[in-house]
Formats: structure tokens, C-alpha cells, sequence
RNA sequence: GGGCGCUUAGCUCAGUUGGUCAGAGCAGCUGGCUUACAACCAGCAGGUCGUCGGUUCGAGUCCGGCAGCGCCCA
């Protein structure tokens, strides 16, 4: 685990010399701990809480799932986010960049049992004494719900220092005086209040209903929660007889067969439906059947999500298989017999009692026996020998593929139960969700796609209620009648001014603890709410909804929500409802998209493949700059691998900042460039050479490039235009103005130099700082007072335009050819060439004798002829180059 | 079954309105310790831009079909 202080003993810095104080072997080690406790003390990313709306950038962060260890998917995110973050904040922005913490929820829950070896019994009492055992306990420790609580926020707590302690080490600019997290208290007051407005507005409503459950967490989950997996099954063709012909040996010219691929609902089976244009069952529409084993009279019925290609093309209606029944069930005002229980298995049924009529009640009743206690898939199992020995079981079972709705977190088929829940009524508003979505802008852009496929696929509403513990609680009790009846029709609300509650352990005004549970009393409700109906708020968590209302109004509605498209449908969607419900807008204009982080051989990251990468590591071995190069590499909303030998090449273009910054500020010692209070415009006005004004030109442009792509959030291509243009600057431009940069004498060719590459080493470093935090601060340092980060993004406009950038190209080319031949004779860069011979047209020639001297001397070339020719100005230079005779001529044994 | 995205050098990927765009980095190979940098530098090599067809004077670039991969939703 990581030191969780992030301000201890930072390194101290190399010792420096010269009064430029750029250090004689400037290096990266230790650049994290030093900068993240000098901008931690200096406030660098304080947020400017006097700033007005417009002077704000303000960003909803993701708080990451606080369970366990952090994801190297969080690092990619995160950087991406930090390095727009910091782009505004050199624009000028007051940037309110908070860190959030998801803490609320079954992960935590899960990660707790686990580590202590406990479960939580919501009927004990609390245990003020209570110690978790020193090893995990097998089998696990029934404990309360107060002190299961107690344990859930002394592990979040660790968990949060560790991943602030990265987070500092990542070097996110967060101004971490704005933290909060999902089960803290603002969160609990800001989401319960907002329930109750729902509650009172009539958007959140308590209703029973089929709700799809996991039988393992027994908990509800929403359809958000829903994924998908593909399981072996198999369809049971059964034959129904038509009424009135009794259970028994069947007559097979009197019945409808069925294709099934869940037998065990028989006995909670409520109709057959077809298709309304299915000639072979319209003529049954009306009629009834009964059921095999049970003798239940059950109608025949026309729906036109009855597929005819499927099976018979007449499915079994039970109570409830999946959501088509559940939609039949409610289109056709279906009866409701329950027999699946909260635990999975099947419940008692008394056959012959009101709804569960049969034509043969003892025959009923002897064949659920048998199934009565079985788990669901056991059930499945012994009713298929059943239905086989009656004769209703037609074929054998004929084995199939197919999707089963599974809970994302679970390990069991979801079932589908009738519960009393709380819901948030989204289905009604589907139109202004999608008017939402249009308004949003989204980058990339085609992700608003995934939100739209969502919105217009919404089936239900959004159930919020959850049976678990370790959340924002329901903020209802209900009041208990004389008779002990609990009337959940009257909930008991409270005031707004003493949120958070816990109903739990909070009596309602007007009634005293001692009357919990008892007659003429009161109960609380014992539900949670679900994670995203607290997370759905951070915005206003963040920003002080009602809390600060000052701080709220300078930041609300936020300029970026930047997530990953796998939870688009989850907690974007669910923000934009909230905010719609709430304060009727966006709670954002912006929303940035990144993708996901596969494994470095592009796989999907999952701990159960046992692949994921954690990020600490990559940290230490490459440093901080380093790995988010890898991120800021990846663009927007494009999945992308891990890939350590793009980290070393960061952390080589880090090193590559430093060194090449050396040689700049060693240039400038002893003229009035360098320290404090540069003028940027004196600089600019001695920059008056030919080659000197095409790099600034050349700049000029890639400073509008980068800018133009931060603009819209394209943080890769920014870094991508800044790096090319660095690794020209250092390869050529450095090379070939190095004999005027070192000339100590006085004069406009060497001044025109080394205020070119003053002001083309500031303008870079801004450039780089959002992705390149340390180092460019730690450069930044050598010669500037103040933090990068708060200094001016570099304006274009500032720049020389009247530079011609051709002409680097020019110079480029033919240094390169110098370059070549010294490399085919198998020289040193250092050997001299007697003389080179430029040859192309007028135009061309005109510009190689702008930087003929700097040819020359980076060369080390004695003489420069030129020849003309005609042809257009694209056709290429040619360049001979005449090495001077070898002073150390190879010997023939060498050759 | 519907939708979205992707397919360019051995690898990872740029190529923004169709016209010097066929590129970069890594890996590979060949040289060089050059007074910023050997955690470095210079140079070399490399691909019918998935496939078929269409639009156009001209197509990685636009349109359509197909194949493969990934994701989302039924």
C-alpha cells in the first residue's frame, strides 16, 4: 500500500548551477513528489471561488468505485480529463476541478466481507465493542447493519488516501478542498432531498410490481444494470390440452404445444399467446387450456410480440419469465401466480385456494411438492421427469444458445418478482431526455448514438430502491395502524432542514424510538437507495446544491462531464434525468467520451481473466509524465492498449524536454533574456534572421493547431502537433543555429538566435504542460517565476507571421543530405565537407541562401555553391556533397 | 436481428472539408561517444491503405455490397 501522506519529505532539488539555475545533469527522479507538495503548498489549483459563471470551467469528475485497488482504465480517463483541465485553466478559466469518491454500494459491501470475513444481519443490534477478527472469518461473522456500516467506511477511508495518493502522484491538477464522496453527508442530504421533491412532485412513486431481481444479492437491480449472456438452455415442446378435456394421457388431436425453455414457470403459467395474424392459433384466440401437471385453465390470447418464427409461435405467459411476460402480463391484464421466491427457489402453494384453481387440485398439488423448496435451475430439472412420465413432454428437449438476463455484478440468472419498490418515473420523460441528449455536445461525436439507442429503448421506470446496506437509505418511515398494519400508502416524510436521516436508527417527528415496529408506531423503510440515484447528483453534490448556493451558481450547469462510454447508459443517462427533474437543464454542456484501456494484447481487462494492469507500477517504473503520454496518445473515445514502449517513449520526450531545455537556457546566460520578468516582446522584436522567423511562423501554427484542437477536446492531436514540431526544433533548428547561439559575441545574427529560442522554449513548455505536467514545471522553474500552470496559454496571435516556414523545410533538406553523405562514407557527424552543391530553381536557391551560414556551420561544410536550373518549384533539390579527404583514411583491411 | 465503430509498414497508430499523403513512432538493420541529450544522435529499409463495385479528370479520403474484429441494444 502507498504512503498515504503525499507530502512527506520530498526530494529535495538538485543542486543547481549558474544564475539560470538549470541543473548540470538535470534528470526526472523524484519531479513527482517534489511538484505535487509545492503546488499542494502553493495552492496552484485552488479554485477561484470569486469568479463569476463565465471566468468558470467547471467538471463533474467521475468519482471512481473506491473498492479496492485502482485501474489503470482510471489513469487513461483521468489524465485525458486533467490535461483539458489544465488547458483552461491556462486560458484564463477559474477551474473547478473536484475529486469525488463512489463509495456507496454493493462493491464496498462485497470488498468488506470479503476482507473481515462478515455479513450483515440487519435484525442484530448494534455492537458498540465489536472488533472485525483479525483474519478474515470462515464462515463469515453475522454483525448489524450500524457496524457492518462502521466497517464499510473505515476500509473506504483507507482505500481513498491510497487513491488520492495517485491521483497526487499522476499529477491531477484536482483542487482536493473539493472532495466528497457518494456516502458522505452532503451526498446523503443532496440525494434525499431530491428524493423527497420527486416524492413530492409525484416523479418518485412507490409501487409493487415485477421487479428483476438478483436471487444471490436479494437486492432489485434496474434495467441499467442488466447485461446479457449467452447460456446454454433448451426448448421443452409441452402440450396443452384444450378445456374441458382432462389431465391425463393426452388426446393428441387436442391440444396446442408450446416451446419453452423455462418448464418450471408450468405451474405459474397464466396464458398462451400468438401472434394476432398467426392463422394456426387465431382460430383458439378466445378459447382456454389447461395446463399439463396442474389442470389450470389458462386463455388462449393474440399479442403481436408473439414471435410466429419462434418455437410453435405460441408462447407460455407465466408470472414471470422475463420482461415480454411481465409487457403481456400488464397488455392483457393477465392473472398473477407467484411461485418464485426472493431466494431463488419455489415457494409453498396451497392448489385449490383463491387463484390457484385446478380441474384436478390433488394432482396439482402432488406434482408442485415436488418441486416446493427447489432452487429454480433443481426445479427445472425434476419437472422435466415429470412432464416426461405424463406424456406432455413432446420430443426430447432440443438444446440451444441463447441470452439470459444476468445482473451485471451477479452470478445467477436474474428473476422476476413482485416487490414493493421506489421508482423514478423516466419513461414519461423519454421525449425531453432525447431533446437533452440533442443538445449535449458530445465528443466524439457519434457517442451521442449509445444515449439516444438508450433513451428511445427505455422499457421501464428506474427502480431505485435496493436491499442492501451500505447506502443513502430510503428518507420514508411508514405509520403502523392500531392493528400492526404497516400503511405504505402514507409515507412519513422528513423535513428538509434535518437531512440526512437514517430511518433506521432516526425516529420520525412526532414519534419516539421506543415506537418502532410497535402498533400505532411507525417503521422505517429498509431500503437504500441505488448507487446511481446518489451518483446521478454529483454535479449538485459537487457544486453545493442548496448547501452553497454562491458556489453552486458559479458553477452549475458544468462544462464537462468526462466519462467512458461503458456507462453512458448508466450514469450519464441518470445525471441528465436528474438534472432535467430537478432544474429542467443539461447538468452540463460538454460531455467527453474516452474509451476503454484493453491489455497489451488488446484484450478486454476483466479480474476474472486475471489480466488487469494496476497502475502504481507503471508510475514508478516510468514516471508520471511518462505514463500520461501513453494516455494523452489515445484518442478521444478510441479503446486503447496498454503499452509500456509508448510510455518509455514519453518518458524519452520528457528527458528530450529537459536536455534540450539546457542547451536553450545555457545559451542565454549573460544577456537580458533569461530570469524573471522575461519580455516576451523584447525577444520577439531581436528575432530578425531569415530561419529564426520561419521557426516562430511554424510555431505560430502549431500553437493554433493545438489550441483549435483542445478547443474541442482533442487532447491527443494538441500533443501530437507540439511533439512533431519539438523533435524538428531539437533535430534541425537546434543544429543548425548552435554556431550563432554559441557565439559570445554581441550582434543581430546571434541575438536573433537566442531570442528565438527563448521564446520558442516558453511557448513550447506551455504547450506541453497540460500532458507534461512535471517536467515542464520543473524546466519552468530554471528560468520563470510562478507555476506553468498558471501561466498564459501561448497566444498565436503574438507570434511572427511573416516568417516563411519553407524555409526550415529548405534548410532541413539540405542538411539532411550532408547528414547522408557522411553516414554512406561512413563518417562521423563531425567530419568536414570541403563543399556542397545545391542545385534547383531560382526560388529554392533564393532561400538555401538565407541559411547558407547556418548550413555551414552546422554542416561543417567549407564551401556552398549553388546552380540553377529550371523546373517547377516542387521538383526536388539536389544536393552533391564532397566529404573532405579522411585525415584517418580507413585501412584496406577494413574495407 | 438492429445500431455504432474499426480494418493503412512486422507492432501501435496519424492521415480534419477528395488533388506532394502514402506518413510517424516502436521494433529491425547500418553507422557515429557530436561541447543539450548514449535513458543519445544520424541514416536505411517497409505497405495494391481488408475486399468487390460505384461517383469523379482524380479516391485511405465520398457512396454501396461483402468479409473480419470490437462494442451497444433487442
Amino acid at each position: 500500500m502507498l504512503p498515504a501522506d503525499a507530502s512527506s519529505q520530498p526530494t529535495p532539488p538538485p543542486a543547481r548551477t549558474g544564475p539560470t539555475g538549470v541543473p548540470e545533469r538535470p534528470g526526472l527522479e523524484g519531479l513527482e513528489e517534489r511538484w505535487a507538495a509545492q503546488w499542494d503548498a502553493e495552492g496552484t489549483y485552488a479554485f477561484d471561488r470569486a469568479a463569476d459563471r463565465a471566468a468558470v470551467f467547471s467538471i463533474d469528475t467521475p468519482p471512481p468505485t473506491v473498492s479496492g485497488s485502482l485501474h489503470v482504465g482510471h489513469v487513461f480517463s483521468y489524465t485525458h480529463t486533467d490535461a483539458v483541465a489544465r488547458y483552461h485553466r491556462m486560458r484564463g478559466k477559474a477551474v473547478f476541478y473536484p475529486m469525488g469518491w463512489d463509495d456507496n454500494g454493493l462493491p464496498t459491501e462485497r470488498r468488506v466481507q470479503n476482507h473481515f470475513g462478515v455479513r450483515c444481519d440487519p435484525a442484530l443490534p448494534y455492537d458498540p465493542d465489536f472488533a472485525p477478527p483479525a483474519a478474515p472469518a470462515d464462515p463469515p461473522v453475522a454483525i448489524s447493519r450500524p457496524n457492518f456500516v462502521e466497517l464499510c467506511l473505515r476500509l473506504t477511508a483507507e482505500d481513498e488516501q491510497a487513491f488520492e495518493h495517485l491521483w497526487r502522484m499522476l499529477g491531477l491538477s484536482v483542487d482536493w478542498s473539493h472532495t466528497y464522496a457518494t456516502i458522505g453527508e452532503r451526498a446523503r442530504r443532496a440525494s434525499q432531498r431530491s428524493f423527497l421533491r420527486l416524492l413530492t412532485s409525484g416523479q418518485a412513486e412507490q409501487r409493487v410490481a415485477p421487479t428483476l431481481w438478483d436471487v444471490d444479492f436479494r437486492t432489485a437491480v434496474s434495467q441499467a444494470e442488466l447485461e446479457d449472456r449467452e447460456r446454454p438452455g433448451a426448448y421443452h415442446r409441452l402440450r396443452f390440452p384444450l378445456a374441458g378435456i382432462p389431465t391425463g394421457p393426452v388426446d393428441a388431436t387436442a391440444g396446442v404445444d408450446i416451446e419453452t425453455t423455462r418448464p418450471e414457470l408450468l405451474p405459474a403459467c397464466v396464458a398462451l399467446v400468438a401472434h394476432p395474424d398467426d392463422d394456426r392459433y387465431r382460430p383458439l384466440f378466445g378459447t382456454e387450456v389447461t395446463t399439463p401437471l396442474f389442470g389450470v385453465r389458462v386463455p388462449v390470447l393474440a399479442h403481436p410480440l408473439a414471435d410466429p418464427e419462434k418455437g410453435s409461435g405460441i408462447a407460455m405467459v407465466c408470472t414471470f419469465g422475463d420482461t415480454t411476460d411481465v409487457q403481456w402480463w400488464r397488455d392483457l391484464d393477465l392473472a398473477t401466480r407467484t411461485i418464485v421466491g426472493r431466494d431463488g427457489r419455489l415457494q409453498p402453494v396451497t392448489w385449490g385456494s383463491r387463484g390457484w384453481e385446478s380441474v384436478d387440485v390433488a394432482s396439482a398439488q402432488s406434482a408442485y411438492d415436488e418441486l416446493a423448496g427447489r432452487t429454480v435451475s433443481q426445479a427445472r430439472t425434476r419437472i422435466v421427469e415429470l412432464l416426461a412420465s405424463s406424456g406432455a413432454l413432446i420430443g426430447e428437449p432440443t438444446a440451444i444458445t441463447h441470452p439470459v438476463k444476468f445482473y451485471e455484478r451477479g452470478e445467477r440468472p436474474l428473476e422476476i418478482v413482485s416487490s414493493r419498490q421506489w421508482f423514478i418515473r423516466t419513461l414519461a420523460l423519454r421525449d425531453r431526455l432525447l431533446e437533452r441528449g440533442e443538445e449535449l455536445a458530445w465528443h466524439p461525436g457519434y457517442m451521442a448514438h449509445r444515449y439516444r439507442a438508450w433513451v428511445e429503448g427505455l422499457s421501464s421506470d428506474w427502480n431505485v430502491s435496493r436491499q442492501r446496506f451500505f447506502g443513502v437509505p430510503v428518507p420514508v418511515w411508514y405509520p403502523v395502524d392500531a392493528e400492526g398494519t404497516v400503511d405504505y400508502d402514507r409515507p412519513i416524510v422528513p423535513d428538509e432542514a434535518t437531512l440526512p436521516v437514517d430511518p433506521s436508527t432516526d425516529a420520525p417527528a412526532g414519534y419516539s424510538e421506543h415506537q418502532r415496529g410497535a402498533p400505532n408506531g411507525f417503521v422505517g423503510d429498509p431500503d437504500v437507495l441505488d448507487t446511481w440515484a446518489t451518483s446521478s447528483l454529483t454535479p449538485q453534490i459537487a457544486g453545493g446544491w442548496e448547501d452553497d448556493p454562491d458556489l453552486f451558481a458559479r458553477v452549475f450547469p458544468m462544462d464537462l462531464r468526462p466519462q467512458a462510454h461503458d456507462i453512458i447508459r448508466t450514469w450519464l443517462f441518470s445525471t441528465v434525468a436528474r438534472s432535467e427533474l430537478e432544474h429542467g437543464t443539461l447538468p452540463w454542456r460538454n460531455a467527453a467520451i474516452s474509451g476503454w484501456v484493453l491489455d497489451p494484447d488488446r484484450k478486454k481487462m476483466s479480474k476474472s481473466k486475471g489480466n488487469v494492469v494496476t497502475p502504481l507500477p507503471l508510475l514508478e517504473r516510468h514516471g508520471a509524465d511518462a505514463v500520461r503520454y501513453w494516455a494523452a496518445s489515445g484518442r478521444p473515445g478510441t479503446d486503447t492498449a496498454v503499452d509500456e514502449g509508448q510510455m518509455k517513449v514519453g518518458r524519452r520526450l520528457a528527458i528530450k524536454v529537459l536536455n534540450a531545455s539546457r542547451f536553450v537556457l545555457g545559451r542565454l546566460e549573460g544577456t537580458t533574456l533569461i530570469g524573471t520578468g522575461t519580455d516576451a516582446e523584447a525577444a520577439l522584436a531581436a528575432v530578425t534572421r531569415p530561419l529564426d522567423l520561419a521557426l516562430l511562423t511554424r510555431l505560430r501554427r502549431v500553437v493554433e493547431d493545438a489550441t483549435a484542437a483542445f478547443d474541442t477536446y482533442d487532447y491527443a492531436r494538441a500533443l501530437e502537433r507540439t511533439e512533431e514540431f519539438f523533435w524538428a526544433f531539437c533535430d534541425d533548428y537546434l543544429e543548425l543555429v548552435k554556431g550563432r547561439a554559441y557565439d559570445p559575441e554581441p550582434g543581430p545574427g546571434p541575438e536573433s538566435a537566442r531570442a528565438a529560442l527563448t521564446v520558442a522554449l516558453s511557448v513550447q513548455l506551455r504547450l506541453f504542460a497540460p500532458v507534461l505536467p512535471f517536467v515542464t514545471e520543473e524546466v519552468w522553474s530554471w528560468w520563470q517565476t510562478g507555476s506553468v500552470h498558471r501561466a498564459p496559454w501561448p497566444d498565436a496571435t503574438t507570434l511572427p507571421a511573416t516568417g516563411d516556414p519553407e524555409l526550415l523545410d529548405i534548410a532541413s533538406e539540405v542538411l539532411g543530405a550532408i547528414r547522408r553523405a557522411k553516414t554512406t562514407a561512413k563518417q562521423s557527424m563531425r567530419a568536414d565537407v570541403a563543399s556542397v552543391t545545391v542545385t534547383g530553381t531560382p526560388a529554392q536557391l533564393g532561400l538555401v541562401a538565407l541559411v547558407a551560414s547556418d548550413l555551414c556551420e552546422a554542416g561543417r561544410v567549407a564551401r556552398l555553391d549553388t546552380t540553377e536550373r529550371d523546373g517547377s518549384s516542387s521538383s526536388p533539390l539536389a544536393v552533391d556533397v564532397e566529404l573532405a579527404p579522411d585525415e584517418h583514411p580507413p585501412s584496406p583491411a577494413d574495407q
